[in-house]
DNA sequence: GTAACGTACAACCAAATGGTTGCACAACTG
DNA sequence: CAGTTGTGCAACCATTTGGTTGTACGTTAC
């Protein structure tokens, strides 16, 4: 995922509402207008959380007849849980790095520290 | 992850810069200051990103000396990875409420709900 | 002490967000 | 045909965001 599209899905996943109409439209389809019932706001403003969840990717619109049909892009989801478990993996690389420089200390080794690669 | 603290954690990693923060202060420790030089813009204006972070608990900041020192918090981070993979979950569990609506169907079984249309 | 460094914070600004109302339009229904 | 429904969109508004500069303050170095 890049950089800028990661900005737009995670922009849209931090807000309660467009969390909520993405579970919903993974349980199953949902019209616009029936994801508007739901929830106290107006109509148009429901329209826009939809709008800002397309713009990310997280759900595809389709027309059907009058109405219009949101469903839910896993793809992006997944890409997005990829993206968080990179973190996870810079971590154990960090684990190790200093697992490593833990022992090359305990060994009395008195070569070159390690070339930290200070990114 | 409750919503509201989900809806800051989200909010926090929609930045690029910030996600690039949260990174380096996995990798090691920083200073505010010394992730400042990381970046064009103003020394405040990191400052404020950091403020970012930390009110969404996925960095800490440590006072030592006069320096302030950010780490990153694991922790948050995996309760948002877990948070997306929650998503998966409701789908994964769509898909059996779907499989199994079709094998009933296919059986043929007593209560089938498409009886009615068979003659 | 003074100087330099790292930080905190306020004031300010432009742009984006998240909501509203109102109106237009296309597609079904009768 | 007329009426209802679902949608799209513009205009408007208050608040937040993401950046700036400037100032003040505590800590370390000399």
């Amino acid at each position: 995922m890049s950089e800028p599209e990661a900005d737009a899905v995670f922009h849209a996943l931090a807000d309660t509402t467009r969390r909520d109409i993405v579970r919903r439209a993974i349980r199953r389809e949902q019209s616009i207008s029936s994801l508007a019932e739901r929830y106290t706001m107006s109509f148009a403003a429901v329209q826009k959380h939809v709008a800002v969840l397309e713009r990310s990717t997280l759900v595809v619109k389709e027309r059907r007849g009058k109405e219009q049909i949101v469903r839910a892009n896993l793809d992006t989801l997944r890409r997005a849980t990829r993206l968080l478990d990179e973190f996870e993996a810079i971590w154990r690389d960090r684990v190790v790095r200093i697992d490593a420089l833990l022992a090359e200390e305990a060994s009395g080794a008195t070569t070159a520290p390690s070339t930290e690669s200070e990114r």
